[in-house]
DNA sequence: AGACTGAGTTACTGAAAGTAACACTCGCTG
DNA sequence: CAGCGAGTGTTACTTTCAGTAACTCAGTCT
């Protein structure tokens, strides 16, 4: 049957062209932050609003797909920190880094990962439907916790444990992050020390401050 | 003079006036979530949007009226854990739990502290105005890293990792709470020891999996 | 030729934020 | 008492944006 062959090219062209609006609406994204109309992403992809509905349904659909290019990427680079062959603590201090390079060389990708909610309009949101966390962070958290349980001899309740661990400490570097990267406190490889340290049970090992109370 | 009698009730009233918008726009938020309209909310509180407006500048401005008090009510109930007369483990299990039985409690609320963006809708948000965390968690960070400075001794470069700790355990809760009221897959009380164990090192302690690659 | 398909358009609806201009009601003061 | 200033409230509007209906046009297949 050629009319399979046909129906074959025909869909790597709408392929080809949901990329291409992709890119554009990367573009517009980048350039105005996540609470660009969909007015102005057809419009830098020459076309106009129906063929965007078109081909995502409706703007959470655009800002997924656009979301999970992002996301994908991002989630490359960290896996290839975390299965580098080196030590633990090497590998979770180069994790923590390639995530804070990440955020910093490209903050507008981040915001628009961390905090996409400007996009619906009505009611539902198309995006994060349900949870608070952006889809990433929880990716990220699942992801970790796989490694974790993996590699990590925990005893009993290992997975449960594993997976509390992964989410937390994704949300530990995702706090400290968001919160470096507004207010520069230190260098990035400080940052990376202090959170490792505190990984590592620095708070626990600690003494108590003299002329404090005890903590 | 009077009349500075005169606008001391006045100001009076109209906060009284205010308290009560508050509480209107409270009931509808926790009915119909963060994305309620100022219409919807006005009618909550038999009255038309221009006084919301006339009242509290825009919806930004209602909204962060409403997140303080929510958020000063959460920060006083985990101060008091954190201060209370015990070890260090303990106090910190009783804020972890203190914040997981908050969130559990009342999910409305902490939706509506999280994820507040569903509010503004032109460009800017006048929630949280260039930061993506939530102020709440940020105060959080702020609150706990004092606390760890005051009574824990760090050595030099105190403050810094201080702030830095703060944050990324207030992260870890934050995002822990997050996956766990969405998934339920352990108890409170569970999930508050795993994440307890985390902090204290139990991470770097554990060794390596038999059968797995070193980690 | 004639029908079908899909990319594209214009022009609309509907919801929501925010605003302008006008009306009612006090309490005070000449 | 007249009247005025400050609040409270209203209706009716503008603007912006997501989303949709209905149409056009170009190929393509039979």
């Amino acid at each position: 049957m050629e009319s399979k062959d046909h129906e074959e090219r025909r869909g790597t062209a709408t392929e080809r062209r949901r990329e291409e609006l992709l890119e554009a609406a990367n573009r517009v994204v980048m350039r105005e932050g996540p609470e660009a109309s969909m007015n102005a992403i057809a419009a830098e992809a020459g076309i106009t609003k129906p063929i965007l509905y078109r081909h995502f349904g409706d703007k959470g659909g655009l800002y997924r797909a656009l979301a999970v290019r992002h996301t994908d990427a991002l989630l490359d680079s960290l896996r290839a920190a975390l299965d580098a062959p080196a030590g633990r603590r090497e590998r979770v201090e180069a994790t923590l880094d390639t995530y804070l390079a990440a955020i910093e060389a490209r903050p507008q990708v981040y915001r628009f990962l961390m905090h996409p909610a400007d996009g619906g309009p009505r009611g539902e949101e198309g995006f994060a439907a349900g949870q608070q966390t952006a889809p990433l962070l929880r990716r990220l958290g699942e992801e970790l916790a796989e490694v974790i349980a993996e590699r990590v001899d925990l005893g009993p309740s290992a997975a449960e444990l594993a997976r509390v661990w992964g989410h937390g400490i994704v949300g530990m570097m995702h706090a400290a992050g968001d919160w470096w990267l507004a207010d520069r406190p230190c260098s990035r490889a400080q940052l990376v020390q202090h959170l490792a340290d505190l990984l590592w049970g620095r708070l626990a090992a600690a003494g108590d401050r003299v002329g404090g109370r005890a903590f």
